[in-house]
DNA sequence: GAACGATACGGAACCACGTTCCGTTTACCA
DNA sequence: TGGTAAACGGAACGTGGTTCCGTATCGTTC
């Protein structure tokens, strides 16, 4: 639960404190930077808003990915935790799977840009796909598993698949009322309903 | 039927023999880029495959979304096309349905980046969004209503929903191997079937 | 508290790409 | 065959990502 060098760890050595302070200063930057305008808000203006030099940024953030991940890290964990939670406390298999994502696809909406960069194949957002990838697939993974377990949902499916379907289905949710993404994801997972 | 300006029109002024000729070696060099390296490849490639200067295209296909549409109109209208006549020779319209949508599937799972450029707020790609959606929204909402009528699906499907979000899976198709957009598709249209 | 080495900083510079603009060339017509 | 409107080419500009190195700052040691 401690984080790498918060503390006062003697292995790693100590960060200078500007750095420190830098490091903050981009993630809040970033974090704001990002509600207004979008992950993919120039660099530049992230620098401008910390009050430091775009070197700054790419020295504690080698790619945009890496600032995304940071930003958003905290809510990436919440999400994973909550699907064994939701599996715990919901009546079926299903409606826990159900539930699950449509925290995932309240997180996704909400960022806007994100889910397009989740699936951008630009070499820059690799480690984010990775990282939502490793936290994600696997609780996604053990919700299909009970799922199929109970006969609720045909066997066929794999997390990955699914993931990634919703995922696309969140992009432009933020910025056309017209698309109701989360309908569409709802069609979704009833599709996978046996019948 | 007739393209406007194809043969020898009187009312609009016969353009130049050369702006003819690099008009046709542009669509034919965007369409072997396209393919090659994706809707997104850089504007001098395709002017360096055409044998003309940048200006050139800016000329005859102002916007991006221009030159895409005008390489894969013929199929798009084809797709358009498809719709009424799968309409009248499927078993129900919920067949025709999917088939129509399959057939959509089909185009943009093909043409490397397009389903991406489809979904993209930006302006260049607003004439490509708007070209779509006009010519197949109709389309689509004729297969719907059949099928709702036949009491088939949910009524509360609109056809622009469906269509974004059926291009939105398509996204990264190409791409990743391990991501079957038309097995997501399936489940969509699966999900829409009244139960 | 001064001096020194390591660490980190800033932002100019470079590259890639979209887009514009204008001097030059070319096609068509009289 | 000359004149003119149409079209061309590509240099130039703006934007944004990324790198690099001279400079500033931190933390430690004496």
């Amino acid at each position: 639960m401690a984080d790498i060098d918060s503390g006062s760890e003697q292995l790693v050595p100590r960060k200078r404190a500007d750095a420190r302070r830098n490091e903050k200063a981009l993630l809040d930057a970033a974090a704001a930077a990002f509600v207004t305008s979008g992950v993919d808000v120039p660099v530049r203006n992230i620098a401008v808003l910390a009050g430091v030099g775009v070197g700054t940024i790419y020295r504690h953030f080698p790619t945009r990915a890496d600032l995304i991940v940071a930003v958003y890290r905290h809510q990436i964990e919440a999400c994973a935790e909550a699907g064994p939670a939701l599996l715990a406390d919901s009546d079926t298999p299903h409606a826990a799977l159900a539930q699950w994502i449509d925290l995932f696809v309240d997180f996704l909406v909400t960022k806007h840009g994100l889910a397009a960069a989740l699936q951008s194949d630009d070499a820059a957002f690799q480690a984010l796909h990775a990282y939502f990838l490793d936290r994600l697939v696997p609780v996604c993974d053990q919700l299909l598993d009970a799922a199929v377990a109970a006969d609720e949902i045909r066997p066929d499916m794999d997390a990955y698949g699914l993931l990634r379907g919703v995922g696309n289905l969140c992009i432009g949710a933020g910025t056309d009322p017209l698309y109701d993404a989360r309908r569409l994801v709802d069609l979704l997972v009833a599709g996978l309903r046996v019948r």
